[in-house]
DNA sequence: AAACCCTCCAACCGCAACCGC
DNA sequence: CGCGGTTGCGGTTGGAGGGTT
């Protein structure tokens, strides 16, 4: 065996992230920008994480414009589709869908789509018996179609409850923090933060309106607020709007555009790109500073037992990545 | 109620591509 | 051109939570 892998070095934590260390490593990417991750792990203090990991942790969960929970139909239409053209490039895939991370997308591939399309299969052997005579990728292209349409003719509204919802996107990934960041010390201390619920796509569980937007808007529902104090409403509207315009960055950065070539020659078309000048400069002084999110995160999250400005906050308010 | 099984997803690992020297 | 370092990608896994027996 040759080399180590980079997580085994001493003093490398691994695991888990905590709502801790996402803090530190958003804070070092919003000053810096994503890229260069070798220096992030010595440039953060309190972050023993590998470069490797900072780098995953951001581009699949802290990264701006990500759009999480159930997959759209036009979504899961594109990923068929793409994947029967293009096969297993998840990366290539999910700069087709911006909002969605490679990961989200390969997990759901695997977990949702692959058992559709197995499913598919079985039930009509005679599409692949058609197809016997052409190539796989044509087969497999077949199936995969027949198995969207399958899901547009379906009761989608059954198979896709969060239809109606907006989506939650960086907002939640900060509002998520936050959430954790409000558990008591000792859920702190135990690694990731807890799933808000499982999100059962294909299922019409009751619990989707909450699982669609657990964070915000599941507060406002006035369920248990527990230990949670918020902060005031212009702050959140100058956090939600700080979010927008990272999200809408993202989105366009992200997009496969020969006028945003990739900063290292790249291979593949990952969509976490880094911040260039240009960009840099067109937000340039619209960007609220980012010590407001670490007085909203660290400070005194104050208002104590505080009033539940959230509850003020419209449903849609969370739909801040509208591209 | 407990044990077991299943599902899902965050995170890890190994490898390949790329870059600078 | 070769080498070492860095980054990105895709496959896989660990474990939490939900469901079933």
């Amino acid at each position: 065996m040759g080399r180590l892998p980079c997580c085994d070095k001493v003093g490398i934590k691994k695991g888990p992230w905590t709502p801790e260390e996402d803090i530190i490593l958003a804070s070092y990417i919003q000053e810096h920008g994503p890229g260069n991750w070798r220096s992030v792990p010595t440039n953060t203090a309190g972050l023993m994480r590998c470069s490797k990991s900072c780098r995953l942790r951001w581009t699949n969960y802290l990264r701006p414009g990500i759009k999480r929970g159930n997959f759209t139909p036009q979504e899961e239409g594109m990923i068929i589709q793409l994947q029967g053209l293009l096969g297993n490039r998840w990366a290539t895939i999910a700069s087709y869908l911006p909002q969605r991370t490679d990961n989200d997308i390969k997990n759901y591939w695997n977990t949702h789509l692959k058992k559709k399309i197995k499913q598919q299969q079985q039930a009509a052997p005679m599409i692949t018996s058609m197809a016997s005579d052409s190539s796989a990728a044509v087969t497999t292209h077949q199936i995969m179609f027949n198995v969207h349409n399958d899901a547009k003719t379906s009761d989608l509204h059954c198979l896709f409850p969060r239809l109606n919802h907006p989506y939650a996107s960086s907002a939640e990934n900060i509002s998520r923090l936050l959430e954790a960041w409000m558990k008591s010390p000792a859920d702190q201390t135990s690694g990731k933060p807890k799933q808000e619920g499982r999100q059962q796509p294909g299922s019409s569980s009751s619990s989707n309106a909450a699982a669609a937007a657990p964070t915000f808007q599941g507060a406002a529902s006035g369920g248990d607020h527990g230990n949670c104090s918020f902060v005031s409403q212009d702050e959140l509207d100058s956090l939600l709007s700080f979010e927008n315009m990272s999200s809408n960055h993202v989105a366009i950065l992200d997009m496969p555009s020969p006028e945003h070539p990739k900063h290292h020659g790249g291979h593949g078309s990952h969509p976490a790109a880094p911040i260039d000048a240009e960009m840099e400069e067109r937000l340039g002084s619209h960007r609220p500073p980012f010590s407001m999110l670490e007085t909203w995160l660290l400070g005194e999250t104050a208002n104590e037992g505080g009033e539940d400005h959230l509850a003020d906050v419209p449903p849609d308010v969370c739909s801040v990545a509208e591209f």
